[in-house]
DNA sequence: ATCATATATTTCCAAATGGAACTTGTTTAT
DNA sequence: ATAAACAAGTTCCATTTGGAAATATATGAT
């Protein structure tokens, strides 16, 4: 019983998926690729969860509070620990510091931040979400967790559990992986425009 | 025997994790903060574990090909599944068409990829690797592979099975999730500039 | 004390980005 | 058969982005 549906002749790269999700519904054949066929199937898979939640939900706050999603974040970042430090919420967003030093600029003119000088530190902004910041936090957050366990819906209560572990022990391990990757050249020409 | 360690008075959000790592070795406050007292657990981590990848990967791509993300996009996705549109990267990557497009012209131009209508849908143009763009697919993926192999380090060979299994539930229900939400204003504000 | 080094943040600016309009070609409805 | 609707891809252009330099402050070495 041989199906012709885009089936590769390439050997499967995901442990623990039988064959059944190749034949996917509703996915096209590129992204089953990219699923199903990838060696690097953690990452794509990663970066494909994560998209489907972040186009969403960064959409819908651009039309609700017409906030980016910079930002946003930085409301978020400061909805889970206030009083934190412009460099703190780089570090763990990923954004980079002169985008943050804009969000957090137009946050402070909008009056959903504060931002004070650290006396003990001079260089130090200590950034706080006013009363009106903390109240869009509030609002927007149920959006977030709500979109989440519907995400969580396809596990059940050992799964979630299992899942959380595993990823805990991936981002646990994580601050051993470089943060960049060795300079040396590659025999290929540096193709520049 | 309280930790004063930044623990919050918070309820911990993340199923399946002991409080050891909340005093996190290596990780600042706020990332802490994110990881382990954060209500959307799931969708943090996938996005902090997604970026710990994508930076040093796609930085080196830029220093050792000169090409951009998108650019590069393209030769993994017809490194994985040639003859395919652009629409189909569009899809299965998250990145807007128009981004492709220009990222499309420039292979062409470089001689990586090679672009022929379709004659069977004329408005199509079906993207292909030359022998130049496969070398260079077939050269860099190693350091992907290399780069996953090394995050998977922390798991054993069970639990990475179980990991793709469960990844791979959600990206199955992920057909279902809506790609927008709902759009009724709210009762902030729209703060715009 | 002084100078080099490191850090937090901001500013500058060339380049990338992405929404929207446009072009070309195909499908569907009447 | 014709027109509306749809789809792939491109172009336009105002905005955003992020690397790098600049600024201000702090720390460490001599």
């Amino acid at each position: 019983m041989q199906s012709r549906q885009g089936r590769q002749d390439r050997e499967d790269f995901s442990p623990g998926v039988t064959g059944g999700p190749v034949a996917a519904a509703g996915l096209d054949e590129m992204t089953a690729a990219k699923l199903w066929g990838n060696p690097c199937w953690l990452t794509y898979r990663l970066n494909y969860l994560a998209l489907r939640y972040n186009v969403p939900l960064y959409n819908w706050v651009e039309r609700t509070y017409g906030l980016s999603r910079p930002e946003y974040v930085v409301i978020y970042s400061l909805g889970l620990k206030d009083g934190a430090l412009a460099r703190d919420i780089a570090n763990s967003s990923g954004f980079p510091q002169n985008t943050l030093s804009r969000a957090i600029q137009k946050l402070v003119g909008l009056g959903l931040i504060e931002r004070t000088a650290d006396d003990a530190d001079r260089r130090c902004n200590v950034l706080r979400l006013t009363k009106e910041g903390r109240a869009l936090f509030e609002e927007s957050l149920p959006r977030f967790v709500d979109f989440e366990h519907m995400m969580l819906e396809a596990l059940d209560e050992d799964e979630r559990k299992t899942l959380s572990a595993l990823m805990a022990k991936l981002v646990l391990a994580s601050t051993g992986w470089p943060g960049r990757i060795g300079r040396e050249e590659s025999s290929q020409e540096k193709a520049n425009s």
